[in-house]
DNA sequence: GAGTGGTCTAGACCACCAT
DNA sequence: TGGTGGTCTAGACCACTCA
């Protein structure tokens, strides 16, 4: 059994800490997620307790990990505790935030629906093929849907997934994520695109923002 | 000449107030930037100053303006102040994260470079003039572009962007929205769709996060 | 050197969840 | 009821900017 300060690999601040604690505290924690030294579903210590271990304040505990919160890596719930997310899987990750449409229409008090303009199955152009490294003869489930919010209009969304990775669009309700969910093991391996989703939304009612992050990939 | 509170509309603590005050501060702020009460390059008033000014202290303050910063309304320098960033304007805004290809590269000592594989103007097809309330013989500039890393490809994108915001696709050199904000004014005000872009990116090298806001039109 | 944001602390109270 | 995260405070020191 070893203690958390050794699983996330903590050292005390040398003199090479040019970063701030609740920085470094971050990409420890962000580390040993990645690495799996902390697995999904794993709980915490307590705030105050992780206070404690690391001879810090909580409100530098807090600071540390609200970022892993806001990233997707942890989770936190008021009254239970902090939890390990998931592990380096970045595309269903990424993905999860594309599901919040539903939720971020409840949350405003509109009622989400959704039109489904198709769902087919048929063979990946040249450039698909080509962009998501399949073979030329490899299907593809093309799912376009209408999203709205009190019946009007906010978005249409078009997705191109692999057979492989779904094997028929019908089994797409809600989330096309969710059921993407299923197959995760067997994409993130290989890191290789799957998907593609192609959106129109409405300029006078959204905001959109699209963040890039280069992947960091840590070896030890 | 009206004060900070006035202007951003601040009242303290009614008997509703079910949401935390850094929150309310939050909603505050961007409310009068949303409005123009605030206007782009005004400087707020230092953190201690706007502490005592609403009663809370500092640390409120931060954790209230820190989420504006993060969604590019506020710009704070340390040493120098807090300014306000930006108006409503979402567009701008929206776009304005997806020029950081460049800077993301720099930033991990990567050297960005951009081969053009399309630039030229053509008719809107019949489905972008609907989405995008254009008549249908609109032109419209296309943009195809692969961005490299020290070489390697990383991520094609494509713009389509009405000749209306952008005469001639030879005028983007390395950022388009810089070359977009010229026309800032013409096309926020009535909030119309200008541009669609799509992206590829290298599913092993990248996590891409895509996040939607709805817009709250705040009437007051 | 005065003022700014960036970090950090030790303590407090609350709402919530579990048992 | 005891532990959890969520919020908030008053004060401190630092690095930085600017005149």
């Amino acid at each position: 059994m070893s203690t958390l300060r050794e699983r996330i690999g903590w050292q005390d601040a040398g003199p090479n800490s040019a970063m701030p604690i609740y920085l470094r505290l971050r990409e420890a924690f962000k580390s040993a997620i990645q690495r799996g030294d902390l697995q999904p579903c794993d709980a915490l210590p307590g705030e105050r307790d992780l206070a404690v271990s690391f001879n810090v304040s909580r409100v530098t505990i807090r600071k540390a990990l609200s970022g892993l919160v806001e990233s997707g890596l942890l989770n936190q719930r008021q009254g239970s505790g902090t939890y390990v997310c998931a592990g380096p899987n970045r595309v269903e990750q990424a993905l999860s935030r594309l599901t919040s449409f539903s939720d971020d229409m409840r949350l405003r008090g509109l009622e989400p629906s959704v039109v489904w303009l198709k769902r087919e199955i048929s063979h990946a152009t040249p450039r698909q093929a080509m962009r998501l490294s399949l073979s030329p003869n490899e299907t593809m489930c093309r799912l376009k849907r209408l999203r709205l919010a009190n019946g009007t209009p906010m978005a249409i969304e078009t997705a191109v997934v692999s057979t492989r990775h779904l094997s028929d669009p019908y089994l797409v309700e809600n989330s096309l994520y969710a059921v993407l969910e299923i197959d995760r093991l067997s994409f993130l391996d290989n890191g290789a695109p799957i998907e593609f989703t192609h959106s129109w939304y409405r300029g006078d009612a959204y905001d959109f923002v699209a963040e890039l992050t280069l992947r960091t990939t840590t070896n030890d």
